[in-house]
DNA sequence: CCCATATATTGACATACATCGATCTATCTA
DNA sequence: TAGATAGATCGATGTATGTCAATATATGGG
């Protein structure tokens, strides 16, 4: 039973939550580059310094759950599927484990 | 898109996630009381002190991933197999949205 | 080349959190 | 009811972490 302590503690934040529904939403828009989003959005969007939005990428991207791609002087950031759908997983397999344990006891 | 913070926080613990395995592995056991741990057996397990396994056990419980059942002197603790199964649908609702981003871009 | 812009890095600080010893509460038993 | 045991609560402490101001590092434009 594998479970992936860095990707569920990047997740356990609300300001890197935040950012992450931002970039999904985001990435529905139909202009400029789908998808991706550069960091001046991020830290136009939450009211945090520069700095901090940063440091919050850096442990999205270090998680695996973001990509991130260096475009001229903007960075543009990418929500991972594989990654996401490879945690669900691990979830998942806790769950079906644990299933027949609880209805037994 | 719904994401739960709690959840995931009370994931990223190092501490907790053995737990939860400690906890997966003895419900296989068919002695006793199948797919119950008593809370001396997690003490025993672990190199921590009785009140830090409770405190632990006080976070998963919060966040819904295990649910405690007290029988005389012992509480017992469950994996919860429906709020697994609930985060890791959330996992997948953003692994789902994201892949048609991804590989847009 | 120099300046403006976008992001990263550094250092400092306050708060949160994991951990422990000591103690309290509840429950069983003799 | 007294003693023993399981677990929770409390108070203290060290470390981790989120945050910011200041600065550094690119990158593009004039």
């Amino acid at each position: 039973m594998q479970i992936d302590t860095e990707g569920f503690r990047a997740l356990g934040d609300p300001v890197r939550l935040r950012i992450l529904r931002f970039l999904l939403d985001q990435g529905g828009m139909c202009c400029a580059s789908p998808g991706r989003v550069c960091a001046c959005d991020i830290v136009a969007m939450l009211d945090l310094a520069q700095p901090t939005v940063s440091h919050h990428m850096q442990i999205l991207t270090r998680a695996g759950l973001v990509s991130a791609e260096k475009r001229g002087r903007w960075m543009f950031y990418t929500v991972d599927p594989g990654r996401f759908a490879a945690l669900a997983a691990q979830l998942q397999a806790v769950a079906d484990v644990a299933r027949p344990l609880a209805t037994a006891a």
